[in-house]
DNA sequence: ATTGACCTTGGAGTTAAGACCAAGGTTTAT
DNA sequence: ATAAACCTTGGTCTTAACTCCAAGGTCAAT
């Protein structure tokens, strides 16, 4: 059994995080000692490990309930319905960075026609292609 | 001179943008009508032209702050300035792309590997790749 | 003169994911 | 027995870029 603290230090998350994971539902203590304090058991563990992982690859907390109510009750749920999330949520990160992308692209034309010298920037390309109202991309 | 629903109109913002521009400096109102009407001149709507593309290439209010101060003095500023800021952006928003780009990498991995059939999620592979402790991507 | 559309200010609410803080109770080690 | 380290709850604060609301003033048309 972990108290939050040490939970907190083998995971490399704060308390407040915990706690708040559990506030929003994501992850009750086990249980709790005499005078209040959280334990967490291995299955705790794992299930905050669970967490920690699907935010790696891009998941947020909303997502994550989903995922781990259907880990929950596997039997209840299929297959789908988790292949479904994971690729909702890759066509959402693709859309991201579609649009970063055009971003990136944008500045990099701005950048490129810039002579980024020490003259006053009083013809700069970059200030006249902002202000141009055609967009000539 | 066009008042501030008209402006909003015209460009295709809120009203709440064109006053909360104000109130970050972004954009004020060249003058005021009798009854305190924002009122603004063709100046007024270049600059907040000026910020609605700037804002579509992907720079931040903090940002589009910054250019327009280079702008209103552009012999105080050189080329170099200007191409600094662009160019930090680009980076930046490289970064998110980068980062992302490991998510959606980790998300079509995942999914590749699950069946995505309607059977139970029991050992679905997509859950237990995230309950595994050991990353093996 | 009254309706309706417009404008004003100031302030609160939104989202995400926590961080931080205060006042107090608990454990552990010396 | 007392200090240090830990825990509790409940609350506010943070960032970005707005949105929404209330109470009231203004303007044009009928």
């Amino acid at each position: 059994m972990f108290r939050i603290g040490q939970l907190a230090n083998q995971l490399n998350v704060s308390t407040d995080t915990l706690r708040y994971y559990e506030q929003q539902g994501l992850l009750t203590a086990s249980e709790r000692s005499a005078a209040g304090y959280r334990l967490y058991n291995k299955q705790a563990v794992d299930r905050m490990q669970f967490i920690i992982r699907a935010k790696e690859v891009g998941f947020n907390l909303k997502d994550i309930q989903e995922l781990l109510s259907i880990k929950i009750d596997k039997q209840l749920h299929s297959c789908e319905e988790v292949k479904i999330l994971t690729l909702q949520k890759r066509d959402w990160i693709r859309e991201r960075i579609a649009q970063l992308s055009i971003f990136e692209r944008s500045l990099t034309l701005l950048a490129n026609q810039c002579c980024g010298g020490s003259e006053p920037a009083d013809t700069c390309s970059i200030l006249t292609a902002l202000e141009d109202v055609d967009g000539a991309n």
